[in-house]
DNA sequence: GAAGTCATGTAAAATGTTACATGATTCA
DNA sequence: TGAATCATGTAACATTTTACATGACTTC
């Protein structure tokens, strides 16, 4: 029914631009200075139910932006033998992102193997699925446990963090909820008609 | 001179499959045969929630899936002039989707520029922070739509949908009770210290 | 002495998106 | 006549992931 039109206009420089890795790089730098390893961190600690990025998206990412001229870094020499190379923004990168963040449409996408399995779960051993749910929700939990602790004040910070307990938190309790019931059905559907999606079906999925 | 060998080609089977656009096709050729076209529409309408996709990702993946004798397709001359391939699965797309449901990791995603958004709200103007969750909240009532209906009772399906309607609504929730006093906060950090993290910045942005 | 953490990065491969190209039919 | 829908696809581009490469310092 929504039919999504792209609207990208003419010129391809008023396109609107993508909350990238090198956005995000711009927006942790923006609340303080970092080190590509320490924005790795924050990612997998913080930032991990909404976005991931690993070093090979993160390194090349400020090393573009300091091509830029949008960060700067100074070298140290710390407990590695390696010198870090701490980033921070300049005023073009704090310009930059204000424009980015300005510009940006808010989307929101999910990539989830974990429902698409759940959505073909005749097709799988109960077992298998129970166990995937089991992994999902130990992940939920270790989300959680990060969340529970308020970090900085800031209003957006905390209004992110609430954002994230509540549909984390609601993701946990339907699948406690129903994944008993869940399981029993595919049993008993398994028992009684095991060929039920293995043969050509007609008819529509959705 | 270091000469590197790809290990991908060595042992590409070993390596846990992604549910990719491919799994994801042959999962919904899994419950009936469709054209590409009617793939795309049902990401559009059902699973947009939870993965997208575009002509450019589904034509492409059901070439090579046919290419691989995973499916075939028969043409028919329809409505259109263009006559259309209507793809289903054989014997051995069954087995291969099997085998990839049975070893992939249930991994769940989100690539969110509105949380982030959210996260970045005191370097964006409160009326902008508020257009975002408009949007965002329109977006999750268009889905919530789509899924109040249900359509098969297969157990995945139904447990799928619940799944996403209480996530939606959770967000929904959140958003609806929480953005008054958020978007409030913002405006009264603005008034009082409307550098705090806009220091280098002159002018004010739209 | 092994394992783990801190710390940087590159090259190649895989994957996904965007813009373009085509064209008939249906409906207002 | 013009817009929308059905329908397929490609080429170029952009982005992300994976494996590889390095190495000191710390803790068990």
């Amino acid at each position: 029914m929504t039919y999504i039109v792209p609207i990208y206009t003419l010129a391809s420089h008023l396109r609107s631009p993508r909350v990238d890795i090198k956005t995000v790089c711009l927006g942790i730098l923006g609340f303080g200075e970092a080190t590509g390893y320490d924005i790795k961190q924050r990612f997998e600690r913080t930032y991990r139910h909404f976005f991931a990025a690993g070093y090979g998206s993160i390194y090349p990412a400020l090393a573009a932006l300091a091509e830029s001229g949008f960060v700067t870094y100074r070298e140290e020499r710390g407990p590695g033998a390696r010198p870090r190379k701490i980033y921070s923004l300049t005023d073009a990168g704090r310009v930059e992102l204000r424009i980015r963040l300005a510009a940006c449409p808010p989307r929101h996408r999910v990539h989830s193997d974990f429902i698409l399995l759940m959505f073909m779960a005749e097709m799988m051993s109960p077992e298998r699925v129970d166990a995937a749910i089991t992994e999902r929700l130990n992940e939920i939990h270790c989300y959680l446990e990060h969340l529970s602790k308020p970090r900085a004040k800031r209003a957006g910070a905390e209004f992110t963090r609430g954002l994230g307990i509540a549909v984390l938190e609601a993701t946990a309790h339907y699948l406690k909820t129903n994944r008993m019931q869940f399981i029993k059905t595919l049993r008993e559907q398994q028992g009684s008609a095991p060929q039920a999606l293995q043969s050509p079906v007609t008819g529509d999925p959705a």
